[in-house]
DNA sequence: TTGAATTTCGGCAACGTTGTCGGGAACGAT
DNA sequence: ATCGTTCCCGACAACGTTGCCGAAATTCAA
C-alpha cells in the first residue's frame, strides 16, 4: 500500500544504474555535474527519501539510541528526555523511549527489545525493582555502548551521569533542621538504588552534623518508588503511628513527593503545620501547591544532554573506550 | 564492535544452509525433527536473536508505530501513551514517541522523520501551531495509515478518537454557573485546534442555556497552549484589566490550567476566592492543590488504546479501508 | 598518432532474512 | 523394475543501498 520511492525507480526512469544514482545523490566526485543535476532534480520532484532500514542493514547501525526510564510522566525524566532529544536530534540520531514503570520484568523486556532492534547504544536509568543487572552486563560485554544516568549500576564499568544526590539530600535535611524541626523522617525508594543510597547518606550526614541521632524507624523505603499509593500510605501511617511522631519528612523522589502529599491530604494532615516536607522534585506543578514545597532540583535537562553526549562519544569511537568517568552535577535547593 | 549472531553463523557451525536454519527456526514442516532440534538447541546456546532490520527490509514493514504529541510531560499525553503502549506491545509493535513542543516546524520534521524511518503507521495529535497539514495529507495519500487522537484534522479522512470535548466543556461551565458565578471567562488554546473549537462551543452553549451572554472579551486564546508563561500571563492580565472582571474562568487544557494557577499565584489572586477555576486536566498532582480544582478528566488511557487498535486495524488490513469513523469518549467531571 | 591518464559510469557483491524452485533420497505401490 | 510421492534440504533471488572493481569514453601529453 505505502510504497516509497527507491533509488531503483530513479535509475529506471533516467536510464541510469543504481550505483550512479546513489553516487549522484551522495555528491561523489566521480559523477558528472550534468548527471548529478538531472538525478537531484528528479529525486526532488518525486520526493525521494533514502530508506533508513536498508542503510541500517548495510552500515550495521541504526542511528538510533534507546532510552530506558521508569516513566515519562515523571517530571525529572521528561526533562531529561528533552535534554537527550536536544543532543540526539542535532547529531542525527533517533530516540526510542521505553518505560519500565519500575518493573524489573519490563526493564528486561524493554532492554532486549531495544538491543534486538539494533539501537546503537542505550541510556539507562534502572527501575526500582532491579537488583540483577545481567541483562545489561551481557549486552555491555558484547560491546553495546551503555551510559547510565540517575539510577546507575556501579557494577558495570561505563560512563555515568548523576546529580550530587548526597549533597542535595544534605542541604534539604539541613534546611529542615535549621527551621527548627528535630524529628525528621526519610521517605525513599528501594534501598538498593544508587540514588537511595546516596540520598540516605546525605540525610544521615546532615543529622549527625547537627547533633541529631539517626532513628532507623524514621527511614521508610518504598520498593516501587511511589508508584503504588498503598505503599506510600503504609509508610506514612507507620511513621504517624510511632510514639514519637516525626515533625518533618525528607522525601527522596519526584513520585514519592506527590504520593506523600496525596496521603497527607487524605489523612487530613496539614502541611507544613502538622508535618513539614522537603524533598527531591523537578515538578513545576508542585510549586503551585500552597504553601509551596522546598525542594531539591536536579539539572535533569543537563544530565540528559551530558549522558547523550557521552553515549554518542562511545558509539562513534573508533577504538574501544577503556577509560570511563562518572559526572556529578550539582543540585539546586529551592527554598519556598 | 557489537556483532550479533546471524543465521549464517549457525549454518556454518552446523554445516547446514541458511535456508534450512531459517526454516528450522520458523518451525516449518519441511524440516526433519532431528535437524530442528539441533538448530534450536544451538540457537539458544549462542543466544541467537533475529535481526529485525533485515526483516523490516524484506517484509517492507517495521512493526513499529510513530506517535506525535506536543509533549510527554503533559499528563493527558503521558496517560495516552501508556494506553498506546499497552496495546502496541501486546501486538508486537514498537512505539516511537516524538514531541512537537507545540511547534509546527518540529511537527513537520518529526513526521517526516518517522515516515522515512518506515513506521507502519502514525498516531497524531496536532501541535497548537499547526494549520497547514499537507505534510500529513501527502503521506496519507500515499497510503500511510494515520489515526488522529485528541487534536484531529477533519480534512483528512481517517479514523479519529477524541473525548466529548463539547459536553465536558458544557458541564464544567455549567458547574461554575450553578455555583453562582456569572462572569465566566474562557482560556483556551489556539483557535484552529479541533479541541479548542469543540470546547468553546460547549462553553457557549452552557452560557446560553443558563441565560448568560457570551462576552467575546472573556474569551482568550493562547497560541502555544500554555507552553509560554508570558502568553498565559498576558491573557490573564487582560482579563483582570477589564472593567467587568470575570469572577470565574473555564480553562481548556492541562498545560493552561497549571500555567493559569501559576500566574494567579504570582499576581496574588486567590483561588477560588478572587477567581474560581474549572478546566480540562488529567493531572493527578493538581488534585493536591489546595483547595482542589474541579476538573474535566478525559479517558486518556482509553483514547490511546482505542486509537492504537484502530491504527493496527488499518495497518494489518488486507484491503484498503474506505470507511472511517470518529469515536467519541465521554469525559468525567471531577467536582472538588 | 599513440599511449597513458582521467573522467564517468555500470556490474557485482554484500548486509540478514525468507520465499520459490528444484533436486536428491527414500519409500510405497503397481 | 518402474513410477509416483513424500520428505528434506540447498541454491538462488530479492528487499534498498553502497563499496569495490572494471571498462568505456574522453582528454591530455609526447
Amino acid at each position: 500500500m505505502f510504497e516509497p520511492v527507491t533509488i531503483k525507480d530513479i535509475a529506471k526512469a533516467l536510464g541510469l544504474s543504481t550505483s550512479t544514482v546513489s553516487r549522484a545523490l551522495r555528491d561523489t566526485h566521480e559523477i558528472s555535474a550534468a548527471t548529478k543535476k538531472v538525478v537531484l532534480a528528479y529525486a526532488k520532484e518525486i520526493n525521494y527519501q533514502p530508506n533508513p532500514i536498508a542503510l541500517s542493514l548495510k552500515e550495521r547501525r541504526s542511528k538510533s539510541i534507546g532510552v530506558v526510564v521508569s516513566e515519562v510522566a515523571n517530571s525529572y525524566f521528561s526533562q531529561a528526555i528533552n535534554g537527550i532529544e536536544s543532543i540526539a536530534y542535532d547529531r542525527g540520531y533517533h530516540v526510542i523511549i521505553s518505560q519500565t514503570h519500575e518493573s524489573y520484568d519490563r526493564e528486561v523486556i524493554n532492554v532486549q527489545h531495544l538491543a534486538s532492534r539494533s539501537v546503537d547504544g542505550l541510556l539507562v536509568s534502572l527501575s526500582s525493582e532491579t537488583t540483577d543487572i545481567s541483562h545489561l552486563t551481557h549486552l555491555h560485554e558484547r560491546g553495546l555502548p551503555i551510559v547510565f544516568f540517575d539510577r546507575v549500576a556501579d557494577a558495570i564499568n561505563t560512563h555515568k551521569v548523576i546529580a550530587n544526590n548526597e549533597k542535595g539530600a544534605y542541604q534539604a535535611t539541613d534546611y529542615l533542621i535549621k527551621n527548627g524541626y528535630k524529628r525528621i523522617a526519610h521517605l525513599t525508594s528501594s534501598s538498593h538504588l544508587s540514588i537511595s543510597i546516596e540520598r540516605l547518606s546525605g540525610y544521615e550526614a546532615a543529622l549527625k552534623d547537627n547533633g541529631l541521632a539517626v532513628n532507623p524507624q524514621y527511614i521508610k523505603h518504598c520498593l516501587h518508588g511511589g508508584m503504588l499509593y498503598t505503599e506510600t500510605e503504609t509508610a506514612i501511617k507507620e511513621l504517624m503511628g510511632l510514639k514519637e511522631k516525626p515533625d518533618a519528612i525528607f522525601v527522596a523522589g519526584d513520585r514519592l513527593s506527590t504520593g506523600c502529599l496525596s496521603v497527607f491530604k487524605n489523612l487530613k494532615i496539614a502541611v507544613p503545620n502538622d508535618m513539614a516536607i522537603a524533598g527531591f522534585s523537578n515538578s513545576d506543578v508542585l510549586d503551585l501547591f500552597n504553601p509551596s514545597l522546598t525542594s531539591v532540583r536536579q539539572p535533569a535537562f543537563d544530565i540528559g544532554q551530558m549522558a547523550t553526549e557521552m553515549l554518542l562519544q562511545l558509539i562513534e569511537a573508533k577504538y574501544p573506550v577503556e577509560e570511563f568517568e562518572k559526572r556529578i552535577l550539582e543540585t539546586d535547593l529551592c527554598v519556598r
